[in-house]
DNA sequence: GTTTAATTTAAACACTTGTTTAATTTTATT
DNA sequence: AATAAAATTAAACAAGTGTTTAAATTAAAC
C-alpha cells in the first residue's frame, strides 16, 4: 500500500492533466472496464477476474492501483459524474424563459444519463445497499447539488409567473429521472413494444419521443391551470 | 431431484388449499427471509447460507425445497406479484370518471409496490441481468396486462373528450413507477431532505405526499392545454 | 409396533471469491 | 551502464460459494 501512495503521487506529478490526481491510461482501462461489467451483471455479479480477463490485465493490478474492489467502485463513480454538474451550473447561467430551462434541463440529465449509463445503472443497483454506503457519499453531494439546480430555475419561473405554486419542487427530479431509468431498466420490455431493433433505434427513441414525454409531462405539472 | 418432485406432489395433495401447489409454512418462511435479504444485499450477494441461518434452516432446505437459488427466485416473484394484476382488473370493472380512475390507479400501484417493496426492488435490480432473463419472463406478462389496463382507462377518458390526445400512453406507467421507484431507491437522501426520521414517516410520506405529486403530475398531463 | 416415506442434518464436494506475496520484468534516474 | 523504482506476473492464501451426499431424525401409513 505504501508503493501504491508513491506511485499515485508520481503520476499526478507526471500526468499534468486536469482531474484529481489519478488518471493513467491503464487505470482509464480498468475503469471502463468495470463500468460495462458492474453494469452487465451488478457489483457483486462481477469478480476482479472478470476484469482483469476482460482488460487483459493481471488480477493483482487492481488492488495495485486501486487498493480494493470496493474502492475501484469509488474511483469509479467520481471519474464517471463530475461533468453532470458542471453542465448544470452552465445552464443556470444561460438566458433563457424558465420553461425553455426547463426543457434544456431534462436534455442535459436523459442524454448526459444516457452517455453514462453504465455508471448509472450501477449506482442504481448499489444505491440502497449498505455495504455500499461509503463509496456512494460523493454521489449524494452530486444529488444535492442537482436539487439547488433545479430550484432555483424553478422559483425563478414561479416569480415570474410562469409557473404554478403549489408544486413540490423536490419530487420533479424523480420524476425526470425516474421515468427515464424505468424506461431503462426495462429496457427489453419497451424493445419489444415500440419495436426498436438495433441499439441506434433504441437511443433514437430516448433522444426524440422519451425525451419530448418527459418534456411534456414537466411542463403540463408547472403551468396547467386547473 | 426424484425426491423432490414426489415431495411436492405429495404437499399439494396434502394441502388443499388454493395456490399453484406449492405452498407450504416452511416454503413461505424461506420465501420471506430471502425476499428480505435478496432486497436488502441483492441476489447474487446473498448467499444461501445467509438466508437458512436468518430463517433458521439447514442450508440443503433451500436446493430440497426449491432445487436451486435460482429456481428460489422464480418461486418468490411468482408468488409475490399475483394480486397486483388481480386489482387492476378490478378496477377497470368500476364506474368511475375517468380522472378518478387515473387517481385510483396511481394509488394501487403505489400502494401495491410499497406493501410489496422487497420484491419490486428485486425485480428493479435483476431485471437487466441477462442471467436472470428465465425467471423474470412471468414479470413481463404482468407488465403487458398492466400496459392493457392503462391504455383502456386513457382512451375512455379521451373518447370522452376529458383527456389529451397527443399523449404517449405507453410511457404514462414509467412516469407512474419511475417516480416512485427513483424516491424509493434514493431514500436515504429523501428521508434527509424531508427530515423523515422514522419508518412509519416515511410511508406516510410515499402515501400522501409521494401519491398527490404522481397524481398531480399525471392528471396535469391528461387534461392541460397548451 | 413395524415399516415406509418425508424431513432434517452435518459434512464434504468442487469451485470461485478478494487479496497478498515474493519473484520477475520493465521503466526511469543517475 | 548501474542503480533504483514501478509495473507486472504466477502462485498461494484463507474464506465463502451453491450443491450433493448419506446418515439420522421425525412423521405417516399400515
Amino acid at each position: 500500500m505504501f508503493k501504491l501512495n508513491k506511485c499515485l503521487i508520481l503520476h499526478s506529478i507526471r500526468n499534468t492533466t486536469m482531474s484529481n490526481i489519478e488518471l493513467n491510461d491503464k487505470k482509464i482501462q480498468i475503469l471502463n472496464v468495470a463500468e460495462k461489467l458492474f453494469s452487465d451483471k451488478g457489483f457483486e455479479g462481477t469478480s476482479i477476474r472478470d476484469i482483469s480477463k476482460e482488460a487483459k490485465i493481471n488480477i493483482a493490478m487492481v488492488s495495485y492501483y486501486f487498493g480494493s474492489k470496493e474502492k475501484l467502485l469509488e474511483a469509479l463513480i467520481l471519474h464517471k459524474t463530475v461533468d453532470l454538474k458542471l453542465q448544470l451550473e452552465n445552464l443556470l447561467q444561460e438566458n433563457l424563459e424558465p420553461l425553455e430551462k426547463v426543457k434544456k434541463l431534462i436534455e442535459i440529465y436523459v442524454s448526459r444519463i444516457c452517455l453514462n449509463k453504465g455508471i448509472y445503472r450501477v449506482l442504481h443497483f448499489e444505491l440502497n445497499n449498505k455495504k455500499r454506503e461509503k463509496s456512494l457519499n460523493a454521489f449524494t453531494e452530486l444529488k444535492k447539488g442537482n436539487l439547488k439546480a433545479v430550484e432555483s430555475i424553478i422559483k425563478q419561473g414561479q416569480s415570474q409567473g410562469v409557473f404554478r405554486k403549489d408544486i413540490n419542487i423536490q419530487l420533479i427530479t424523480p420524476t425526470i429521472i425516474g421515468t427515464f431509468f424505468h424506461f431503462h431498466m426495462n429496457r427489453h420490455f419497451f424493445e419489444e413494444l415500440f419495436d426498436l431493433k438495433t441499439e441506434e433505434m433504441f437511443n433514437n427513441y430516448i433522444t426524440n419521443d422519451l425525451t419530448k414525454h418527459i418534456q411534456q409531462t414537466i411542463k403540463a405539472l408547472l403551468v396547467y391551470e386547473n
